[in-house]
DNA sequence: ATACGGGGCACGTCTAGACGTCTGCATGAC
DNA sequence: GTCATGCAGACGTCTAGACGTGCCCCGTAT
């Protein structure tokens, strides 16, 4: 029952009581919390003001609504994964060798114009065609970045014939002759887009990385350029000199 | 006012009527906007629904509410400004070589037992002492990362002595002979902690970049280690290889 | 077996009204 | 001039009640 003397407002106290509740056990991960209804009749509070608690754990990523359903204690926060970023790790072998388990995903493949920040940062002609991949990667099952790939079409005849077998980039990179190799990275903390919180399977107002990736041939010719979402809670990006 | 028959809610319909006139022009940066009341008349409907339609507009960084005075016009975001994270790059530098204007603020200054996490990073005795500094850094002198600097008391007599007249902390190590090099960096992106939320004139709400730095001396002994925390709109980490 | 409805129950939106608390300002008292 | 007081107006919290809309399940008809 909530305090009515002690001047706390009392949907403050109705988020430290669920808050409490989890911590304590009594309600885990993913199970459905009392409804709405029941909490204002519980605690003896009108249901807007329960809504309001709700609310805040929710913007705060401890619950979650389904609309008709429910609310839902959200996950638990993860164990952070440390991903290196340096000139020859690509993904698939970072994380084999922190001991985890990838994954990957081909969520759309085709070939298109080259959009015009593509074209700026490949340093391709007005009407250059690039394979553009969207990827999403996973740890030990779990969603973990979502990668858009840009990769110019003269450098890889027959590219989407060979995605269907799809390992990892690296080996089909391999299959060209080609041995990439990082040369810069821009780094910034913002929200994720609308379809890149649905892919990592995260609210949209949990932050998360984003890497503007540029790499280059073993012959210093420039050949992808990818755009890198990576969930904030889970990836650590570490470099090291 | 708002149409009562397209089945969109109405608070969504004040918040892209707020935002429109923010794009028009009709209400500038800073401004206040009409109180609750005067809204809930203007477009008839209820305070409780106005409340949601500024609610969620705070939430998304576009309004900001102060009790007991108003409602106003946050700040449009700022340019973003690439910062270059490299062995030798220091935040003077950085910003100079960049075409704006650098500042520092010391924030606190003390020297303290190394906690924990400081003692394993910089491979301390238990019981030594390291300086603590906190320093608020500005460009255009708008505040962009506040850093917790850690420092081994034994490399830095008098040290405290010293940062009356602090400039740049580099130009301090060069009085005790010291060159740093930056060595290894972990990026995540999160949210601010309060205070840091405070110092760097965010809502706690806005992602940030956090870095963790460690940096040795020209002789590869660790001599710093420091938690910088990044206005997630402002900065752009840039790394190359 | 499958398809189609109808409830029931969850969250979503909206209204009307009350009272609290904080801020800034004006008005007086000293 | 300065300080205190008090008031108006702003946002903050809370209640009571209504109706909308999506989801799930179950019973019935095919």
């Amino acid at each position: 029952m909530v305090d009515r003397e002690n001047g706390i407002p009392y949907y403050r106290q109705l988020m430290d009581i669920v808050q409490q509740q989890i911590t304590a056990g009594f309600l885990r991960e993913g199970q459905q919390i009392p409804s709405e209804s029941e909490m204002s009749e519980a605690y003896q509070v009108n249901r807007h003001t329960v809504r309001q608690a709700i609310g805040e754990l929710c913007r705060l990523g401890v619950l979650y609504k389904v609309r008709g359903r429910g609310t839902f204690v959200a996950k638990a926060p993860l164990d952070c994964i440390e991903y290196q970023l340096s000139p020859k790790n690509r993904f698939t072998d970072n994380i084999v060798n922190s001991g985890r388990i990838p994954g990957n995903k081909i969520m759309r493949a085709a070939e298109i114009a080259a959009p015009n920040d593509v074209q700026t940062a490949l340093g391709l002609d007005a009407d250059e065609q690039v394979y553009y991949l969207q990827v999403l990667r996973f740890v030990n099952e779990r969603p973990f970045l979502v990668s858009q790939i840009f990769l110019p079409v003269k450098y890889f005849p027959d590219f989407l014939k060979n995605i269907g077998n799809f390992r990892s980039l690296s080996q089909i990179f391999e299959q060209y002759g080609i041995n990439l190799k990082r040369v810069k990275s821009l780094v910034r903390a913002t929200f994720p887009s609308q379809e890149e919180a649905l892919l990592l399977g995260i609210p949209s107002n949990m932050p998360v990385l984003k890497a503007e990736n540029l790499l280059k041939s073993q012959d210093d010719i420039l050949i992808e350029y990818n755009l890198s979402c990576y969930r904030g809670d889970l990836a650590k990006l570490s470099i090291a000199w």
